[in-house]
DNA sequence: CATGAATGAGGTTTCATTCAT
DNA sequence: TATGAATGAAACCTCATTCAT
């Protein structure tokens, strides 16, 4: 249970990980990739995590920290719409920052070996369940369900950064744009 | 004058590997379980499909298919709503008759192993801009990008049919709230 | 036991099997390429040789028909030096005419699976016992091993022939040396 | 640091290469064959060689090298004759205490897949036109190819280990056999 | 602990041969 | 008889994981 030796090591696998599994895919990207990658040796990666799926959900968890710790200034009493707005701006940012990010985490998710234990939920979601929920009671939609709004929510982000990814010139524009239509969606105004 | 390639066959190895990449992912899903869910030998398969990708290939068009098929009774002529609803009805219907279908293609669409022949656009995309374009024009948005709004759109609809699956008892509501907030969001009506 | 309906098939397979395994080699030459060549389905390559084995080893005998035959006037009662000649000539003939012819039945020799019946020598093989018998008694080396002299001799026409091919425009007068020098070497004239 | 990559392993390989290929042919020698031959695990031969085409290369490689190697002692300023005496005695010692070695090398040329690299002259080869070519100035022969002679010497060679072979009592006996004979025709003393 | 050679199950594909048509 | 689809035993090679050093 003692924590392997050395963090940068650690840090180093995980970055390669990310890096490669992004260029080439998850199917495509073998351990003894990554170890080099990492500048380690092919068993050193097992000293650091005890099995390829280990890694995977490691990678997984380590990147949703990284959504947890972009709303490290979240404006907790601030009106729905605002804070809608700090949640979408740092999804935004992290999926720009880092394109590879998104699809990494999608092709975790999708090899159906995510353990149990990394499925709950993250403060994002958390945080993002609890704005919409504000907005829906107080417009036409209310009633219906919380969950369905934010997985549209996140659709809508996610396309958003796939687009500003493609056309980053027109960032700023397709950021507000994304947010004004699913706010328009969900508001009416 | 010898057996002929038969149809049945064909048909049996491509539903066969639907459903297993489904279930297991493109990566987990050898040729071997493929012939074997199909009844056929594990030769055989390459009788048909000269190689696992021109398989995977095959599926995927094959499946594009289904999309065009579903609007063979388009309004090529209605309004903007009409059509877009109509297309909206034809994805969603898809979707969630089959749900394996969206989350398998994005998986082949991932391998990076898509003939270029396959990647152009299926009638369903041309008509999805068609009416976008439309929709735009007449909007508070005019003058924004039309491949955004459709990849808003499909990643909306996919959501949405992400929600009716996992809960089936809503789904004709689900199915217009999920459109209504994409137009209202869009139109502002 | 009755011969095979088309004589005409059977040639074209057997000339499909010499042109493909002297481009290809035996290894790279499958069954169905060669019936492919021929003009004729993979199975029916079957009805005329029961298996690829049986096919080489005909093609081996057919080949070894074919030196025979360019002895066809061969001047039984000339001297040894004329008679070897004729040999020699009628040799370098096919193999000039033919590059291929050797190498496949080197091939062919070398997979180890002419069956016993087809080692039997030619009639050419026969005839050059015989006239190196003669040259050896009158010379020098009488005594030494006729075996022996004859594996000189095909070594050297061999060698003779794939300098040939590869200096057509020395043709004759390669010939005649290679003739020469195996001469003096034998008899010291 | 780690279990080094050992030089008995790697030459096992290639031996027990050697051996079977000697036995049963380049195309009937599969990798899984080779590695239980030399006592490791299937996938193991992949470390010592990348690929079958990779040690059959090194085999040949290694083969050559002993001819050179066999060259050590070789008289660089003697007479011709006994400079290629010298090689010839080489040449048929290597080639008797080791008859596969030259099919083997046979049958790898003829897969077509021999790399580049490998395909420069050797210092035997290197050395046989140097001494032939001394002969052939100062002969008959005179004005000749000396390529067109070095092929007669290696077929002459070579069929000579092929007689010694197959009857080993004659070895002393047909070794200057077939080097008077060569040399006769070559010089005509 | 770090290393990288060793392992062997499993993946895709080929191909001689059989057999339904 | 001719056809070519069907078969399944290998073939070559990859890769997660183990283990000697």
């Amino acid at each position: 249970m003692s924590r392997p030796k050395s963090d940068r090591r650690r840090k180093a696998i995980l970055d390669a990980a990310k890096q490669l599994i992004a260029e080439r895919g998850v199917a495509h990207t073998p351990t003894s990739a990554i170890s080099k990658a990492a500048g380690i040796a092919e068993g050193s990666l097992f000293t650091y995590f005890p099995s390829k799926d280990e890694l995977l959900n490691a990678l997984y968890l380590e990147m949703r920290r990284d959504f947890d710790r972009s709303l490290a200034k979240y404006p907790q009493n601030a009106d729905a719409r605002t804070r809608l707005k700090c949640i979408w701006d740092a999804f935004i940012d992290l999926g720009v920052a880092e394109p590879a990010r998104l699809g990494v985490m999608r092709q975790i998710r999708s090899t159906g070996r995510l353990l149990k234990e990394n499925e709950q939920p993250g403060k994002m979601v958390v945080e993002v369940l609890d704005a919409v929920r504000d907005v829906i009671q107080a417009g036409v939609f209310c009633g219906a369900s919380v969950e369905f709004f934010v997985l549209l929510l996140r659709a809508h982000a996610e396309a958003t950064i796939e687009y500003i990814v493609a056309h980053p010139e027109q960032e700023s524009h397709s950021r507000e744009l994304g947010f004004n239509l699913i706010w328009r969606g969900l508001t009416g105004c």
